[in-house]
DNA sequence: GTCTATACCTTGATAGAC
DNA sequence: GTCTATCAAGGTATAGAC
């Protein structure tokens, strides 16, 4: 705590985030973690045992990054429906890399799916977040069947990235999401 | 053409899509290939001059295969919603693998697009055949704005494939796909 | 056309000096 | 805690015999 090695090891886990969102976790190597960081190779393992284990700092990091968002989805607003749409909105501000390179949460979850179910069930609990904190809004809005309606709106939005990022289609994404947003009051207000 | 040699690449081509789909392309090896066609390692260059060219090869199957569902669709029911309903209906078939390693497409898109931009625009015609398949019979059902209707359609189907591949929830896969039918038939009917 | 052997590189991971 | 040197394994690709 508050020792020297805690800085690299957060140095670490940032470019590590950032390669595995733009690359793939396969193909990011400790050569372009280390070459980002200026930290060697070798030291990587003073501050974790594998490369599993750093993918598991990684999405911790992003864990408590979108646990963040959310609360500040809270504070901007008080009601349900415009906390939701305040979650949609701040997406938009991604737009750019998802059009890159996908959405950060599904393409590493579909990557894991093919070869490492250890770690997907790890990188779900991201969406197990969301999806939870959806359901708790639409619930309080009074949406009947709020479990599935949670699940649609994830899917959803995870549907337009899939094709956005195909495409390269940044408008795409933008008319994706705002049909988001409009289905959202068709759903709360009747 | 009907030489032999033609077998074993057909072969190594019907491996490499297997091995593409469930394990992704980066993480599939000549090796892998290899044993699963008893066909050494080093013969592959004689049929391919790189293991991109591999790919090209199975995105031109896919393609092909698509292209004959679609035919399928067209065979099997005479009006537009029926045919789109049919193609729906057959993805069901695929529901096991979709769960446990995701669609076959926009895995291997979403994959291409971080870290092979020249591939990933070939495998991105795989969309464009279904999307303007799906656009055509919208249009003839006459049905307004039918480009974006399309890409929604697509987008739905590629939403709900990520999120059962994620939970591993094929219940929810086939409540997101029946859900996409029923929208269908809503745009259509009024 | 088919096969073996192998070159050459990069990978994740380890050992041990400082 | 930090660094360099290096390992063993596995990757794509090549050369050349048959």
């Amino acid at each position: 705590m508050g020792s020297k090695g805690d800085n690299n090891r957060q140095r670490i886990v940032d470019a590590a985030d950032q390669l595995f969102h733009t690359r793939g976790y396969n193909q990011t190597s400790f050569r372009d973690i280390s070459e980002i960081t200026g930290i060697p190779r070798g030291n990587f393992y003073y501050y974790f045992k594998t490369k599993d284990d750093i993918l598991g700092a990684v999405i911790d990091s992003r864990t408590k990054f979108y646990s963040e968002m959310l609360a500040q989805c809270e504070t901007a607003a008080s009601q349900p429906l415009e906390r939701l749409l305040a979650f949609a909105n701040m997406l938009e501000d991604f737009s750019d890399s998802i059009v890159e390179v996908g959405c950060p949460i599904g393409s590493l979850t579909s990557e894991l799916a093919k070869d490492e179910p250890h770690l997907q069930k790890k990188s779900r609990e991201i969406f197990e977040l969301l999806r939870d904190w959806i359901e708790k809004n639409l619930s309080t809005a009074g949406v009947s069947d709020s479990q599935n309606a949670a699940m649609d709106m994830l899917a959803r939005m995870q549907g337009v990235s899939v094709m956005a990022c195909a495409f390269k289609d940044k408008s795409y994404l933008h008319r994706g999401l705002e049909e988001v947003r409009s289905w959202l009051k068709k759903l709360i207000l009747n």
